[in-house]
DNA sequence: TGCTTGTATTTGCTTTGGCGGATGTATCCT
DNA sequence: AGGATACATCCGCCAAAGCAAATACAAGCA
């Protein structure tokens, strides 16, 4: 990856006010994978192409919950859908997704027992 | 950053199931950077080092709010903390954490028309 | 024209979690 | 010691957002 300086200068310029994305918008691009239904999704999206039906499938939920899921990803920028008939395919909409994926599940990897801990943000419980 | 196969093998491999951190876990880890508040706190800290009475000052919450936020980013892991004398200076934890926030900032940036839209995921409107 | 299949949306309910304000605890100063 | 400062935790309150079930819409088939 980047380098000292490199890393320090892409940080003052990713955060520049008045340009790009600001802290509410970042945030909730954050909150949307902030769901562990969504991120089963995303995950599931990240080796194929797949449709509502093979989602619902998958993560065991209601398929309206699995389609708002969805649409939600999607507006997020995260998936995109292409329609076929009466079908919707899902598939991740930009490469960086999964580097997003990848060096999240790294860190928490790193810090697995203290997240474990964290009570402050619990998951639901179903 | 990887070229394609690498990639592919980076996402399979950081996915795989019974090993590193489970979708509960990574979930929990981005709900953190969720709230627009933490976010705040998290790229104010990525600048330079802070005291919690200056995270206070600069987010404009109630004291306690914002001691409980940076708690909570430090269980996750993004932050940790110094103590001195009566003061606590938080500061990032790991420097994977500034390529986390920039590579969000340059997606939720792309995205930023159709983020502004989703209201299936509303920020709190204090 | 119905009937079935695949998605999206609406409705009502319930939990998560952010908020301020009050209170606890530790450190420094006089 | 007593008071001030810096931080952490506790306690109600309430909005955000998850869920299933029902319903609406659309495309294919009889």
């Amino acid at each position: 990856m980047a380098n000292a300086p490199d890393q320090a200068l892409a940080v003052r310029q990713a955060l520049l006010p008045d340009q790009g994305a600001g802290p509410d918008t970042v945030a909730k691009f954050f909150r949307a994978l902030g769901d562990p239904t969504r991120l089963r999704l995303l995950e599931f999206l990240l080796h194929a192409e797949h449709t509502v039906t093979e989602c619902v499938e998958h993560v065991g939920l209601s398929q309206g919950r699995v389609s708002t899921h969805l649409a939600c990803l999607a507006d997020c920028g995260y998936v995109a859908a292409r329609r076929e008939g009466r079908r919707a395919y899902y598939r991740v909409a930009d490469p960086r997704v999964a580097d997003l994926v990848v060096l999240a599940h790294a860190l928490a990897a790193d810090n697995r027992a203290a997240l474990a801990c964290c009570d402050r943000i619990d998951a639901h419980h179903h």
